[in-house]
RNA sequence: UGGGGAUUCGCCAAGUGGUAAGGCACUAGCUUUUGGUGCUAGCAUUCACAGGUUCGAAUCCUGUAUCCCCAUCCA
C-alpha cells in the first residue's frame, strides 16, 4: 500500500475503527452496456483494491436494469476484464435483475408509506411541472391519488395492462428541493422489452436511483462508491434507504473524480461512434483506451494497476497525460522482455570483405535486466540496417552510421560505408561496406571508437513479418470527435523484418525491438506463416527530441500579471441596521473594517458577540472569535445546537487577555467546548493547559531541540530562515503547546543568532 | 430558488496551524555495445485571488473569481 492514503481508505479506516461496520464490502457496478475502458479500471483497482486492503470483499455487480441497451456480450467483457486485472470476484456476479421482486416490495411498501405515487402525465407536461434551477417545480395532479389506488395502478403496470410511457411511479419528495433530482424522482418505468436476463417477465423496471441504493443494501455493501457526477444522486439514496427504514448497518455512498486521459475519449457514447462508425476495427481496437484495446495492443495487467496506483484517488477534475500511462508499460517490459532486432525500413548493407556465414551468440537481455537466454544470430554478406541509420549528409550529433563515420552492428562487428548507391531517382538503394574482423562485440581489439551500435539483419535469414505501429488516436488533448482524428494513428507495415529466433524458438510474446519500442504477436492475426507484431509503446527516444525542438510548449502567460490585479467583484450592499451597527463596532469598538464587516452582516453572530460583550468588555478580542471561530461552527449546524454559550466563550477570552493560556491554547480548549460544552477554566485545569511562560523552564527544552536537529541548525545557520517556525514549533510540541509561543519565539530567535 | 463539488509545479497528487511529500514530464551530468535502462543533481520563498485571525496560515474566518455536475421514462 502506498504510504499515504487516499481519502477514500481514510473513510473505510475511520468506520472500521469507530465499529460502523464489521467488514467492509465494496461493489463495482458497471451497466452492461458497452466495453470497459481505462476509466472503469480505476473503478476496479479502487473497489476491489479497498477491499483487498482491509481483508473484505468487491462484489462485481451487472446494473442491468435498463433492458434496452444492454446485452450478454458486455457482461462477458465485464468479467474477463476483472478477471484480466488479476482481481478475485468469487464465483458469483450479481445482477440488479436478480433483485426485481425484492424491489417490487420495497416499492410496494414505499406506496403503503404514502411515499410513492403512480403518476400519469405525460413526459413533456413532466419536464415542465419539474421546473427550472432557479425555479420550483409544481406536483402533478395525480400525486393525491389514494394509495390504493397507486396500489391497484402499480399492480396493473406490472401485469403489463399499460403501454409504454402511460404510467410511473414516483417518490414523493418535493417538487420544490434546491436539488432538482429530488423534485419527486422515477422509480419506475413501464418498458415492454426483452432483457437479457429476465426475458419477458417484467414491463416494468426500476430506475438507476431506486434499484442501486437498494441493491447496494441487499448485498450488505458498506461503502458504495461512484463517480463525481452522482453527488446529486446521494440524496436519492439516502432518501430511499431512510424511508424505508432499513435495518442498520447500511451503505453510505461516497464519490471520486473519473479519469481523463488526453489524446483519446472516454465516454461510452463517443466509443461506441468510433466502433460503430468503422473508425477502428472494433472494441479491442489497440488504439481505443477499452480494456480490450490495451490487452490486444499488448499492455500488462500490471502495468495498468501501477498506473492506477500512481494516478492517486482525489475529488478534483482531472485529465492525466498519456505519459504516464506510457511510463508504466515501459517501466513493466523493461524488466521481463527479451530484446531482439527488427528492421522496419531495410536498407541493403553488403560487407565486402566478408564471405561465407556465422552465429554470432546474443543474449536476450540487457548487463542491467537479471534474466537469462540467448540467442544465434545469424551474420553474413548480405545485411539489413534501418533506413534512419545511414545519413550521407549527418546533423551534428549524429551518432549512426555515415561516409566518415563508423557504427558496431550490435553484437557484431564494426562496419564502415566505403560506397553508396543510388537509383536514378538519387534514392540510396545499398550501401557497400566493410567489417573489422577484429572488432567483434566482446572480444574487440580493434580499438576503433565507436558512438552506437545499431540493429541489422542477415538478409538471407531475416523474416519477414507485418508490423502494425501504433500513435494516439486523436491529434489534440481534448478530443471533441472525428474531425480530430489523428490520420496516422495506424501504420501498417506488411514488409518488416525481425530475425529468426522471434518465429522459431519464440521465446516471449512480448519483446523489444531493440532501439524501437516494444511489441506484442497480435493475439488474434499472428500466425506462424504471417507473423503480425502490434507496437506497444516506443522507446523514450532522446535524440528524436532534440531534432525537433521546434515542439517546444508555448509556456502559459506569466503568474506576475494575475498577481497584482485583485479580482474584485460584486460586494452586496448593507443594509441600514447593518451599516449603523458597522459603524458602531468600527468607531465605538475599534474593531478592523474586516471583523465588524462580517459581525454586522450576520444577525446571529451580532447578537452573539453582544452577549459575550456584556459579560466581559474586551471587545476585539471577543470579535476575534467569534468571527473566527464561533462562525466555524454554525456553518454546518443550527445556531441552537451550539454546545456552548456567548459567557463560556467570555470565559475563553478572559484567560487569554490575562495570559492564563495562549491563543494557541484557546483553540483546542474551543474544540473541546464545541464538542462537550464544558467551561474552559474546567478544560484548561483538567488538561493542564495553563501556559508556561517562565524563560529558565523554557530554555532547556529549546536547547534539546537544537541538539537534536543539528542538520536543521545547520540549514538555518545557511540562511533558511524558515526553519525558525520548526524550531518554534518542536518546542511547543515538546511541551504539548503549553509554551508561550511569544516567549519560545524570542528566545529561540536569541538562541540560533 | 438555485443547489452540489472542486481549485497545491506543464500533468497527476500528499499535506487539515509549526521545514511545501512523491510520481510523470522536463533540464543537466555520470554509466551504458539499445540516443533504452540505471545513478546523481536541478526543477512551487509559495498553495486561484484579496483581506482578516495568529508568534506562525496551503491548512481557520470572510469575500471574490474560475471550472465541473444537476431540469433522460439513461446509468
Amino acid at each position: 500500500m502506498r504510504e499515504s492514503k487516499d481519502f477514500l481508505r481514510t473513510i473505510v479506516e475511520e468506520d472500521l475503527k469507530s465499529g460502523k461496520y464489521k467488514e467492509v464490502i465494496t461493489r463495482f457496478p458497471p451497466e452492461p452496456n458497452g466495453f470497459p475502458h481505462i476509466g472503469h479500471a480505476k473503478s476496479i483497482c479502487i473497489n476491489f483494491g479497498i477491499a483487498r486492503d482491509y481483508n473484505g470483499h468487491c462484489n462485481l455487480r451487472m446494473d442491468d436494469t435498463n433492458p434496452t441497451k444492454e446485452d450478454t456480450k458486455y457482461v462477458e467483457a465485464l468479467k474477463s476484464a476483472v478477471e484480466w486485472l488479476g482481481f478475485d470476484r468469487g464465483d458469483n456476479v450479481y445482477f440488479t435483475s436478480d433483485n426485481f421482486h425484492k424491489l417490487y416490495d420495497y416499492a410496494i411498501e414505499l406506496i403503503k408509506m404514502g411515499k410513492a405515487y403512480v403518476d400519469s402525465t405525460n413526459e413533456e407536461e413532466m419536464r415542465s411541472l419539474r421546473g427550472t434551477v432557479k425555479e420550483a417545480g409544481k406536483r402533478s395532479k395525480y400525486a393525491v391519488r389514494s394509495i390504493e389506488e397507486n396500489l391497484d395502478l402499480f399492480a396493473k403496470m406490472k401485469e403489463g395492462e399499460f403501454k409504454d410511457g402511460e404510467h410511473v411511479l414516483r417518490a414523493k419528495i418535493d417538487m420544490g428541493a434546491a436539488n432538482m433530482k429530488l423534485r419527486d424522482p422515477l422509480l419506475y418505468r413501464i418498458r415492454h422489452a426483452n432483457h437479457f436476463r429476465t426475458g419477458d417477465e417484467w414491463s416494468i423496471y426500476p430506475m438507476y436511483d431506486f434499484a442501486h441504493c437498494l441493491s447496494d443494501y441487499i448485498e450488505g455493501i458498506s461503502h458504495s462508491i461512484c463517480t463525481l457526477e452522482f453527488e446529486n444522486n446521494r440524496d436519492i439514496y439516502n432518501w430511499v434507504l431512510d424511508t424505508l427504514g432499513l435495518e442498520l448497518p447500511r451503505p453510505y455512498q461516497h464519490e471520486f473524480a473519473r479519469l481523463g486521459i488526453n489524446y483519446t475519449v472516454m465516454s461510452k457514447r463517443k466509443l461506441l461512434e468510433l466502433v460503430e462508425g468503422g473508425q477502428v476495427s472494433g472494441w479491442d481496437d489497440p488504439r481505443l483506451p477499452t480494456i480490450a484495446g490495451y490487452k490486444r495492443k499488448g499492455y500488462t495487467p500490471e502495468s495498468i494497476l501501477n498506473f492506477c496506483d500512481q494516478i492517486g484517488i482525489a475529488k478534483a477534475n482531472s485529465m492525466v497525460d498519456v505519459s504516464q500511462l506510457e511510463f508504466c508499460i515501459r517501466d513493466d517490459l523493461n524488466k521481463k522482455v527479451p530484446r531482439v532486432m527488427c528492421v522496419i525500413n531495410p536498407l541493403k548493407v553488403t560487407i565486402q570483405n566478408y564471405e561465407g556465414t556465422e552465429d554470432i551468440d546474443a543474449s536476450y537481455y540487457p548487463h542491467d535486466v537479471p534474466k537469462e537466454g540467448s540467442r544465434k544470430l545469424p551474420f553474413s554478406r548480405e545485411l539489413y540496417i534501418e533506413r534512419d541509420d545511414f545519413c550521407e549528409n549527418p546533423p551534428k550529433g549524429y551518432f549512426r552510421l555515415t561516409p566518415e563515420q563508423p557504427v558496431r552492428i550490435r553484437h557484431g562487428f564494426i562496419i564502415s560505408c566505403k560506397e553508396v548507391i543510388k537509383d536514378a531517382n538519387g534514392k540510396i538503394t545499398e550501401i557497400k561496406a566493410e567489417y573489422y574482423p577484429d572488432s567483434k562485440s566482446g572480444s574487440d581489439t580493434s580499438g576503433i571508437k565507436v558512438k552506437s551500435a545499431i540493429q541489422w539483419l542477415s538478409a538471407k535469414e531475416a523474416k519477414q513479418v507485418e508490423v502494425r505501429l501504433y500513435d494516439r488516436l486523436f491529434s489534440c488533448e481534448a478530443p471533441e470527435g472525428v474531425d480530430d482524428l489523428n490520420p496516422d494513428s495506424l501504420r501498417i507495415i506488411k514488409n518488416a523484418f525481425v530475425e529468426p529466433a522471434v518465429i522459431t524458438e519464440k521465446p516471449d510474446e512480448r519483446f523489444q525491438f531493440e532501439r524501437q519500442g516494444y511489441f506484442y504477436a497480435d493475439p488474434i492475426d499472428y500466425t506462424d506463416e504471417k507473423p503480425v507484431f502490434n507496437k506497444i509503446v516506443g522507446l523514450k527516444d532522446s535524440y528524436a527530441k532534440k531534432k525537433k525542438p521546434t515542439q517546444e510548449v508555448v509556456k502559459p502567460a506569466s503568474k506576475p500579471q494575475t498577481k497584482k490585479a485583485q479580482v474584485e467583484g460584486e460586494v452586496a450592499s448593507m443594509s441600514e441596521a447593518q451599516q449603523l451597527l458597522f459603524d458602531k463596532y468600527t468607531t465605538e469598538l475599534k474593531l478592523n473594517a474586516e471583523v465588524a464587516n462580517i459581525l454586522a452582516r450576520d444577525e446571529f453572530l451580532s447578537s452573539f458577540y453582544q452577549e459575550a460583550l456584556s459579560a466581559l468588555n474586551s471587545p476585539v478580542s471577543i470579535a476575534n472569535i467569534v468571527v473566527n471561530e464561533v462562525s466555524k461552527e454554525i456553518k454546518d449546524k443550527q445556531a441552537s445546537e451550539l454546545k456552548f454559550t456567548s459567557k463560556q466563550i467570555a470565559g475563553l477570552v478572559k484567560m487569554i487577555d490575562d495570559k492564563t493560556i495562549s491563543s494557541k491554547i484557546a483553540k483546542q480548549v474551543f474544540e473541546e467546548m464545541a464538542k462537550f460544552g464544558e467551561n474552559p477554566s474546567v478544560i484548561v485545569e483538567a488538561k493542564g493547559l495553563i501556559q508556561i511562560s517562565d524563560p529558565s523552564i523554557i530554555a532547556p527544552i529549546i536547547d534539546e531541540v537544537i541538539a537534536k536537529n543539528p542538520d536543521n541548525l545547520e540549514k538555518f545557520k545557511a540562511g533558511n530562515t524558515k526553519l525558525l517556525g520548526f524550531f518554534v514549533g518542536q518546542v511547543l510540541k515538546a511541551t504539548g503547546g503549553k509554551a508561550n509561543p511569544q516567549v519560545v519565539n524570542k528566545l529561540v530567535h536569541e538562541k540560533l543568532n
